[in-house]
DNA sequence: CTGTATCCGTGCCGATACTG
DNA sequence: CAGTATCGGCACGGATACAG
């Protein structure tokens, strides 16, 4: 019991890969770069993923220092994601992957599809 | 049955992840950059990964278009794995990945570990 | 509102043996 | 040399119910 923390991989990619490619990480951090959001706010915004496993990625995003939680003694609990500046790090890399996302659809077949452009340039830092 | 031709996600981040994430992908792409590359070779090149594996990879990639596969009838008969163009695209987004997850691994804990560099500028376009 | 517990299907990958 | 066939483990994600 108690997660033997699971070790990522040695080599530099693999681990980079490792690290974004859970099912719903791009999309979640995709919020959270436009500023910090609550649980329930990506819930909404996200309304097929379940909540047990949207907490899932946070947490291990949040585990591999991409996000940080902060919990606000209010009333009614508040919580809030944010994201890191090494997960930040990961915005022009996330555009570079959607771009060639979007040149492999075309190239292979169907329309470009919704131009989804994960990243947005660093700006209105705050909710969206 | 007979593969329904798994449909690939619609968002193209996600769809990026989705062809270059296979356990083994950016290492064989990685050789694969370098030039042509023979089954026999691969296998030499990672001795760790399963023939079977391995192919199903290759198929994969084949399929999405990341290589080409060209059979040469000669007495031994050959079997050669090329990149595609769309595959050569890939080399300043593994490049990105690779970076980033150096970056990880210092901020995170330990040393950086192999310098995987991934991507090597594109001389030697033959056989190492 | 935020989060945990349980159960379970499926996909990916590995080991091994066999074929043209 | 290049490739297929079979079997099985295990992690991931999804559904659902429950709790502070």
């Amino acid at each position: 019991m108690a997660e033997p923390i699971k070790r990522l991989p040695k080599l530099p990619v693999e681990r980079a890969l490792k690290v974004i490619a859970g099912r719903w990480k791009p999309v979640i951090l995709y919020y959270v770069f436009c500023g910090p959001k609550r649980l329930s706010e990506l819930k909404r915004m996200m309304p097929e993923i379940t909540q047990k496993v949207l907490i899932q990625q946070l947490r291990e995003m949040e585990e591999h220092g991409l996000v940080r939680r902060e919990v606000f003694a209010e009333v009614p609990a508040r919580v809030e994601y944010t994201a890191t500046e090494l997960g930040l790090g990961l915005e022009p890399v996330l555009l570079a992957l959607c771009q060639w996302g979007q040149r492999h659809a075309e190239a292979q077949n169907e329309i470009a599809d919704i131009a989804d452009c994960i990243v947005r340039p660093r700006k209105a830092s705050f909710a969206a």
